[in-house]
DNA sequence: TTGTTTATTGGTCGGACACTCAATAGCATC
DNA sequence: GATGCTATTGAGTGTCCGACCAATAAACAA
C-alpha cells in the first residue's frame, strides 16, 4: 500500500528527468508565475525531494529561463504551427486570433508579462525572452509573407505588421482581468481590427466562423 | 563629528515620517522594482530602522500599493495636468505622447508592467492598480473629449479611443528596452498614429516641434 | 525643572529560499 | 545473485524576509 508520500524511490535516467522537471516547471510557470518555480515546490510536484532538482539545474535561474522558453514555444506552436499542412494564409491567421484574443491565452498573456518583469533581475532569462520575442515575430510574419505571396494580404513589410499585432495583443494582455473585462468590442478587437487594415483585408475577413 | 551613520535619533511628525516613507518607496519602485520595497530596504533609505517603517505600515503590502499609487498618479499629474491652464487640447495631447514614448517615460513603463504582474499576489495592490487604470483612462479621455467639443478632434467615443491609445502604449512599454528598440517608426509610433487615426487628425498632427 | 507622551530603537522569532555534499539505494550488467 | 555506477536522498549552511515587542529617548507641557 503506497501512501501518498513516496516511499521507494524511482530512478529515471537524466534525460527522463530532466525533461519532467522542465515540464512541471513550465506548467507551474502558466498557472502560478514564475516565481513558484522553486526547488521545493518542484519537488513536491514531482514527488522528489528539493535538492535532485538543485543537481539537474545547479542554479534555479536557468531552470526559470527553460520553463518559460517551454511554455512560450509550445504555446508558439499552437497558435501557428510550424508545418502547415492545410488551409490558407487567412484562415491560419484567424485561427490565430482565435486563440490569441480567447480566454485560452490568459495564462500565456499573464506569463509574458511575468517574464517581462522577472528579466529584469534574471539575465539568462532576460536572453531567453529576447529568443522568444524574436521566434513569435518571425513565426507571425513568416505566415503574413506567405499571405502576401499568395495575394491575400497586402503589406509593403510583414516584419512591422507582425510586431505591431504583437504589440497590440501584449497592450491588450496587459488589460485583461482589468477594468477591460467588459469592454466594447472596439477595444477588445483591436488586435484583429490592426490585422485588417494593416493587411488590406475587409472587416471581419479574420474572424473564424467555425469553431476548430 | 556625527559619522555617516545615524548617532542622533531624528523625530519627526507622523504626517511627515509617512509620507517621507512613501515618498521613498515610490522612487524605490520606479528605479529598482515594486518586490525591493523592504522593510530593510527603506529603512536604509531613509536612514532609520526597519522596525519603524512597520510602525507606520504593519503590513508591507499596504505600503506597497501606496507606493505605486503614488507613482502612477504623480506621473499621471504630469503627462496630463489635471488643471490646465493653458493650451489646446491637440497641444496638450501632443505634450503627452512626447512624454509617454520618450525614455523619461521607461521607469513608468517598468513600473506598470511590475504592478500589473505582481497584483496577482497582492489583493491590496489589485485593487490599487484598477484604480489607476481608471483614474489614467478617465483623464485621457476627459482631454479628449474637450477636444471633440471644441472641434479638434472627431471621435463618437472618447472613451474607447483613451483605452486604444492606452492598449497601444502598454504594448509598446512591454517591448521596450527588446528587440523593438532599434526598430521601424512604423512600430515606435503607433500610439500617435492610433491617436491620429481614431481622432481624425492628419499624420503628424500631434507631433510636437517645440520641445517643452 | 519635572513629567508625560509616543516616535524610534534594538533585538528576536519563525519561515522560505538556494545551494552544498557525504551517504544511500535503484538499476543494469555480469 | 553479486557488483558497480550514479541517481537520489537527508541533513545542514547561510541569507533575507515580515512581523512582533519591550526598552529608550526626543519633544512638549506643566
Amino acid at each position: 500500500m503506497p501512501s501518498s508520500v513516496q516511499r521507494k524511490r524511482i530512478r529515471k535516467s537524466p534525460a527522463d528527468r530532466r525533461a519532467e522537471i522542465v515540464d512541471a516547471a513550465a506548467s507551474i510557470a502558466l498557472t502560478e508565475g514564475l516565481e513558484c518555480i522553486t526547488l521545493r515546490r518542484i519537488g513536491e510536484q514531482l514527488g522528489v525531494r528539493p535538492g535532485l532538482i538543485s543537481h539537474y539545474f545547479p542554479a534555479v535561474e536557468d531552470l526559470v529561463a527553460e520553463a518559460f522558453g517551454s511554455a512560450a514555444s509550445a504555446e508558439l506552436d499552437r497558435l501557428i504551427p510550424a508545418e502547415r499542412p492545410d488551409g490558407t494564409p487567412t484562415e491560419h491567421l484567424a485561427r490565430f486570433f482565435a486563440r490569441a484574443t480567447g480566454e485560452a491565452y490568459d495564462d500565456m498573456s499573464r506569463l509574458w508579462i511575468n517574464a517581462r518583469h522577472l528579466r529584469r533581475y534574471r539575465p539568462v532569462l532576460r536572453d531567453r525572452v529576447g529568443v522568444q520575442e524574436d521566434a513569435w515575430v518571425g513565426r507571425l510574419s513568416g505566415l503574413l509573407r506567405a499571405g502576401v505571396e499568395r495575394g491575400e494580404f497586402r503589406t509593403d513589410d510583414p516584419e512591422v505588421v507582425a510586431m505591431q499585432i504583437l504589440v497590440v495583443i501584449d497592450g491588450l494582455g496587459a488589460y485583461s482581468n482589468s477594468v477591460i473585462d467588459n469592454c466594447p468590442p472596439a477595444v477588445t478587437r483591436m488586435a484583429v481590427t490592426t490585422a485588417e487594415r494593416e493587411l488590406g483585408l475587409p472587416s471581419g475577413a479574420l474572424i473564424r466562423t467555425t469553431p476548430n
